[in-house]
DNA sequence: CTGAAAGCGCTTACAG
DNA sequence: CTGAAAGCGCTTACAG
């Protein structure tokens, strides 16, 4: 790498005017300015940014933790914050993290990250973490109303004939369950009676494909009567609708199921998965926008993201025979 | 962040004897060595990673280029060399490249990146990139051996009574697309004749979804003869299954479809689509592998990954009534 | 408008 | 075994 000495030997000034023309931080005559461009362009000179960091203590790059790399809906919130990030000179690193991790969120720190965006719905870190990087919070910086969502599918599958709804909940219920919350309040809005049997509990935090279907295996199990399904996330609903299809099980007619998070990839399942739609692009773009703003130190703003139900071929009226 | 100089403080020993313990580079009295410690713990010492760097000129960070971060085949690639990374101490960025673009790579290289995967299939960057971190490429450095996957993919096929058989490319074809140059040869192996009609470029470099649906479209109006297509991956697979039966044709009786990547959705998909799976998990354990020994100045070694033809739902005999 | 100098937090010969 | 000192490539008051 070529460095600013030898970029002000060639441009015959000093190594303070070529960071005064570099980063346009100072006047300079346009003849000095003219020169140490020539330099720059010449050498093909460009800052070292570790070195920069050091003085300034910022390096412009952040980290995203997930739990689950392999899910779509963490890659659309990765998109989202890279195009902000992009915008403001960041650059992001995703890292896939087992559980909230106090050592790897240390070494992050160590490394100088200027902020860190939790985008698994897991527990906060900061709070007994006093030193470390600004970090924001999906569910916390950026709320996802699911309410409205859960009310509209529990309505919708009940003006189908549905009473009795199950619920895969992949997070473990004592852990701040969102979703399941929002699910209990929805049924005793719409007066139905909530059968705790129906409810399977998350076992080991993990939210995939292989988790809905261990809690799919688990309600059948069970041997209660239901007639629809919610899943936490859209991958533990197609884990859920293998196993089901696997049993014998039809979907739409014997069974509706429902996931959350409107993947991509769903249009082209068949039948085809009904969701909520959370905008996760938008969250993306969001959190990163938050973390900007309480990098640089400006009162820290929160948003809300509106999530809404999308009702396709896997929900169907009860009872309905074929 | 705490620093050194407090630890020496503290430990009433200089700053080098910090370094010296920290990093274990050097015999230290048990005594001091456990003062230093002591010191380390009780402030919560941490080296700062960015001044580390400046000296060592190492930042222990990588990048990894992708075309489409969305394709959940870079996300198996990325968590393959997370795994490898994570033990030697490494973080990688991921970053979506539209092109190969030239300034984006000097970017990287200006903020120290230690070294860059490039995941997706593209030309080299580094040819006429002297300067620049160590590089590796798919399909150079770990090379991917689709050829015996395709011959037995056309075998299959023709097995089943295919005699034409389209290909959705995706990757231009004046780019090296190899797994276009393994079919024209496997067509050939299988005493066909290539129909160039049958065979719709790439346009725009993209290889998702919506490409493969552009092309399925493409093809379609064309009005020539086909009983299977080979799609260039499984996402534009996916696409065209969707035109596919929008247009009223059936999978697999009138049309056998098959991607390449086996990712791990397509098990949840009606009618299973039939693929190659090529390991992208090791892929990107290779990946990150060689990229340590060529940064390491390692003599740099390749590596071959075989690929393996995956026949599911979505292929059938030709001219099936049912 | 320009530059000499201090300093960011480290590593690592080198001398004692 | 221990430490004083130079140096990594920058930024930025401060003085001229």
């Amino acid at each position: 790498m070529v460095t600013r000495k030898e970029v002000a030997e060639l441009a015959k000034v000093s190594e303070a005017t070529v960071s005064y023309v570099v980063n346009n931080t100072k006047n300079v005559t346009p003849e000095v300015r003219e020169r140490v461009l020539a330099a720059v362009h010449k050498l093909g000179y460009r800052p070292n940014m570790v070195a920069r960091s050091l003085v300034t203590k910022e390096t412009r790059h952040v980290a995203m933790l997930v739990d689950n790399l392999k899910n779509p809906y963490y890659c659309e919130i990765l998109e989202g914050a890279q195009s902000i990030a992009s915008e403001a000179g960041y650059i992001v690193s995703v890292l896939s993290i087992d559980v909230s991790n106090k050592e790897s969120v240390m070494e992050l720190a160590s490394r100088g990250v200027d902020g860190i965006i939790f985008a698994m719905g897991s527990e906060r870190v900061d709070k007994y973490l006093k030193i470390g990087p600004p970090c924001v919070y999906v569910g916390e910086n950026v709320y996802m109303n699911y309410q409205k969502a859960i009310d509209d599918m529990v309505g919708c599958l009940v003006e189908k004939g549905h009473r009795n709804i199950a619920m895969l909940c992949g997070i473990p219920l004592d852990q701040d369950n969102i979703r399941y919350q929002n699910f209990v309040e929805a049924v005793k809005n719409h007066g139905l009676h909530l059968n705790p049997k129906l409810i399977v509990d998350g076992s080991n935090g993990r939210t995939d494909e292989d988790e809905g279907a261990r809690a799919m295996t688990e309600l059948l199990s069970r041997k209660e009567e239901f007639t629809a399904v919610y899943a936490l996330n859209d991958l533990m609903a197609m884990g859920a609708m293998k196993v089901t299809r696997e049993t014998g099980i039809r979907i739409p007619e014997d069974v509706s199921i429902i996931g959350c998070d409107n993947l991509n990839i769903l249009r082209y399942l068949s039948p085809a998965l009904s969701t909520m739609d959370v905008e996760a692009f938008q969250v993306g773009r969001s959190l990163m926008q938050l973390l900007i703003e309480k990098i640089k130190g400006e009162p820290l703003s929160s948003n809300t993201i509106e999530t809404r139900f999308i009702c396709r071929e896997t929900v169907a009226e009860v009872g309905q025979i074929i």
